[in-house]
DNA sequence: AATTATTATGATATTGATTTCATATCGTGA
DNA sequence: TCACGATATGAAATCAATATCATAATAATT
């Protein structure tokens, strides 16, 4: 049943019942007329003819490089939060960490499917960039800064930085880092600068023989610690950069009789909500992902309500979360 | 830019450039001059006109109760790799435990804004009986049974029976369980049915007092523990319909002095990703949820491509993970 | 009382695509 | 050579809505 067919069944215009929808003047008695009709036939506006005219979608495309992570889906739950409330629904997209098919979805984004876009990359090369720059809607950044865009994100290095000084402040003079592939500039790079600021700042030397790259996984997280603990560096303390990853390698510890903290202080950042129920209970650095997607979401909202050429980059802070893990007394 | 302004830059019908997005029969010379076009303009042609026509949106409607869980994102993995590939995108509604949102998100899937819809409900009331029957795309239930729909969900009653069961069989004789609201009749209902065949058929009776409902959070197990564990019950075992729950309660046995598994045996549902990194490694089932996703995308897409009368229910089987929280010789 | 602003109305144009239709061309087998 | 199916074409109708427009009926202001 289309909208002329409604109306006719109605006993109103097709104009009336297009106001009915639209909030347009409208006289009680039709309004009355309508919502009868409305019970007896259960009639619902098409929402892609609606788009054709008025051009909105109500949809806004959400690009994601994986699902089932926990600080994705807090920033997803923030995101779905605020858009829901003024009506919006998400488009979302997972990348699986697939660089084409974040291009690929940034293209289909383009053919009037979305009112805005919500990234959540972890990396940026040149062809984003330009696909980027071709977008005819607001978009809006997660998770890392891009010049010339808005932006919502952490800040990374500086509580890479605490988290490890906490270690350091302890007394250990063995500091080892499992990271993030630098590619990724928030979660790699910046917390690999502020890990090596901690270090500098104590006045000992970052050796790369204590410093492993891993994926964002436990089991990476394990392997890299096996790497890290199975020869004669014997660290004191390690710095990972995902509680994903100090979790797999607390479990290595755990295996070989690695005493944590009495052998090895390890800090973690994230605040995942198995943290505390570790065997040892991590101390994490805690990052307000929820916030990220609540203010992120709320970004693309001013943004479309009126486009500004001016971007915003918004670095959200942080809090330290000490447990047994670094729980140790010199 | 439309497709008529297009057709003339490109120098060929409307019709043309159609057919050129819709293999229809087209000239090798004309298909160049397009691609020519194609490059210099960037034009894409718009989802939501092409949609006004042909009735196709290429979008399923997705409503799960939350996001932030490690099951429900496993299923939408699944999901999303088959559709995916399928060219379908998802749109997606977090209703947050919320009733009425699931309500709303299915009006609004009756729009023509979706070719299908996949529901992770947890609760059926007549109001979701007497809408979905309105529906008139095809719909895919994962996680629970109702009548009259393709489902796809769990063993949750041979899960937990399972479960029970090799706690039982080590000896204990004070079985406890903290579950979920038997309202949601997969993880509330099934998995207490399965909990009690298991006490009953080891010859003891299940007393009440023994028995907890919780919310789906750590925090919710870590309140029931307490209830059980702070007077003269004493379980020896416990049984938790989902892994969170049980990660609380150990929680509190821990901060309690009570030993895992010598003074209680503590077995879960999931196969979280922590469960081998809790201070006891817990003992769990692992439901194949990824699968679930994928099989319910399976069957969505071939009820899409013809749609039958014949309501198909296919439910997967558990595999039993013993760790050292149910390690116990007696 | 005259003038203006607000509310209300429905026919018609418009949106940007696909589908239909009438028609033309070409190669192939009877 | 004729008939037929497959390929190819572009004008026009169609899809289901909203936007525009001209106009009427009130209400408010001078």
């Amino acid at each position: 049943m289309n909208i002329s067919e409604f109306a006719k069944e109605a006993g109103v215009s097709v104009s009336a019942v297009s106001r009915y929808f639209n909030n347009g003047y409208l006289a009680e008695d039709k309004k009355e007329k309508i919502e009868a009709a409305l019970k007896r036939t259960g009639y619902m506006p098409s929402y892609s003819a609606r788009a054709v005219r008025s051009k909105v979608t109500k949809l806004i495309g959400v690009i994601l490089p994986k699902l089932s992570s926990e600080s994705i889906s807090r920033v997803t739950e923030g995101i779905s939060e605020v858009l829901g409330e003024e009506g919006f629904e998400l488009l979302l997209v997972n990348t699986a960490n697939d660089y084409n098919r974040e291009i690929s979805s940034l293209e289909l984004f383009r053919q009037n499917r979305v009112d805005g876009v919500i990234l959540l990359a972890s990396v940026f090369t040149d062809l984003h960039r330009s696909l980027l720059a071709k977008m005819r809607v607001p978009v809006v950044i997660i998770g890392q800064q891009l010049k010339g865009y808005n932006c919502v994100c952490h800040n990374d290095e500086g509580a890479a930085y605490s988290m490890t000084k906490l270690m350091l402040n302890k007394g250990a003079k063995r500091p080892a880092f499992i990271g993030a592939n630098p590619d990724d500039k928030a979660a790699g790079l910046d917390r690999r600068l502020g890990f090596e600021r901690a270090v500098k700042e104590a006045g000992l030397t970052v050796d790369p023989k204590y410093c492993e790259i891993a994926k964002f996984s436990m089991s990476s997280g394990y392997e890299k610690a096996r790497r890290l603990f199975s020869n004669r560096l014997k660290p004191d303390c390690l710095f990972c950069a995902t509680d994903n990853i100090a979790a797999g390698a607390m479990q290595y510890l755990r295996e070989n009789n690695i005493r944590v903290p009495d052998d090895v202080m390890v800090g973690g950042v994230g605040d995942s909500r198995f943290d505390k129920v570790l065997y040892v209970p991590l101390s994490t650095v805690h990052l307000h992902y929820k916030t990220a997607g609540i203010e992120g979401a709320k970004m693309l909202l001013s943004e479309m309500k009126d486009r500004s050429e001016v971007h915003r980059i918004l670095q959200l802070e942080y809090e330290i979360i000490e447990r047994e893990s670094t729980d140790k007394h010199c």
